[in-house]
DNA sequence: TATTTCATGTTGCATTTGCAACACTTTTGA
DNA sequence: TCAAAAGTGTTGCAAATGCAACATGAAATA
């Protein structure tokens, strides 16, 4: 994975951020970052701690759009926040985030700090992962049965680790959303897959059987 | 929306073009482009025409990943087109398409094109627009139902346009490959929403009566 | 540590959905 | 211009799914 500072000396991230206006803030779990901070057009990057993007359903109901682990960078641009149906919540104590105004970035001009070009790349092929991520979950929703998304996105996370057997990054309730579907229905899917001797599943450890 | 070369003059695009090594290519219809160039990781700009990303399944059916049309650009970096699943299928006689290979872009190191800054910023807004776009068909397959998947459909597309009433960018056939549902399904869930009164259809012309 | 909140597994039931098959229309390309 | 290919609308039916409701287990927090 990329991230975001690759060969960028400690000198010139300092400088970066420093002419990017960037600012480091400490959360609490279950903070709301975007009633804190009062900008509408950020890039965040998580320096510890974990964030989830989630979308507020006309129903009241909750889909998590993107969840942001150490390192890795989220952004209001990135994850289509338009309106105020978006919140990105914290999800542990002590989770540190710089913020970035994305306007700064556009605007940036000054052609003495050569940084700024690998920055960018590395913005870019971090925008790029994000893509891929999107992708694969498109890949997940497109299927039409509830047993073809658990074993297209088993199949994903699978290929990705290059094992057979792997943990689960959700909860299975997040996993349901993640999918799109009801979670007692996955549950009782994931029954079936398991007596008919595809999968094999321990807390959260998933093993392919085929 | 952004085009990769919006603030950058005719002199300077072609200087960039010719270092980033760039060859523009004219296709017919139903070409497939990935068989045609042989390069793994590329940006193509369509100068003028339509291509569509298609990624083939397991079971010989078809999902359109992307539409591009003329002034947008597509990259199989943009598209997690991993494994050769997947095929650029040209849509349009005449299909001009300028393809830059992604590692010059990412290698790219001459710090006296100043453009090249310029060049990162369009490119980073356009994969910004994509991943909004990708947001957007992930909020509508997230929905439960194929009544809810239609609806909420509708409803972006309607707020993108301005207006209750706007033209499908698809065929029907290709709206429930979007949508992720079968099309007969689909079909009679249009009629439905029809009969009570919930839209109007006349050809590829949507009008919300709510 | 206690208690409250959240995650999980299960099941019955009504409804929705995919699938297959068909006729018909429109578009495409030779 | 005309035949072939692709798109559309419809319907019956079996199977899949969402929903509601509940019991139980695990985790968070005061």
């Amino acid at each position: 994975m990329t991230f975001l500072f690759d060969k960028i000396t400690n000198n010139d991230k300092d400088l970066l951020l420093k002419q990017l206006e960037a600012t480091t803030f400490t959360f609490k779990r279950n903070a709301n970052i975007l009633t804190s901070i009062k900008k509408d057009n950020i890039v965040g990057i998580i320096e510890s701690g974990r964030v989830q993007i989630i979308r507020n359903d006309y129903d009241g109901s909750q889909v998590i759009i993107d969840e942001v682990n150490a390192n890795d960078i989220f952004g209001t641009m990135i994850s289509s926040m338009i309106g105020d149906n978006y919140d990105i919540i914290v999800k542990e104590n002590n989770t540190k985030i710089t913020i970035i105004d994305y306007s700064n970035i556009i605007n940036f001009h000054n052609t003495n700090l050569l940084c700024f070009n690998q920055f960018m790349k590395n913005l870019l092929m971090i925008t790029t992962d994000k893509i891929i991520e999107k992708n694969d979950r498109i890949e997940v929703l497109t299927q039409k049965s509830t047993r073809d998304k658990l074993l297209e996105y088993f199949r994903i996370v699978s290929e990705k680790k290059g094992y057979k057997s792997f943990e689960l990054p959700f909860t299975f309730t997040e996993l349901s959303e993640y999918l799109g579907v009801d979670r007692s229905a996955m549950s009782r899917e994931l029954k079936y897959l398991k007596d008919e001797g595809f999968i094999k599943i321990v807390k959260k450890r998933v093993t392919l059987l085929y």
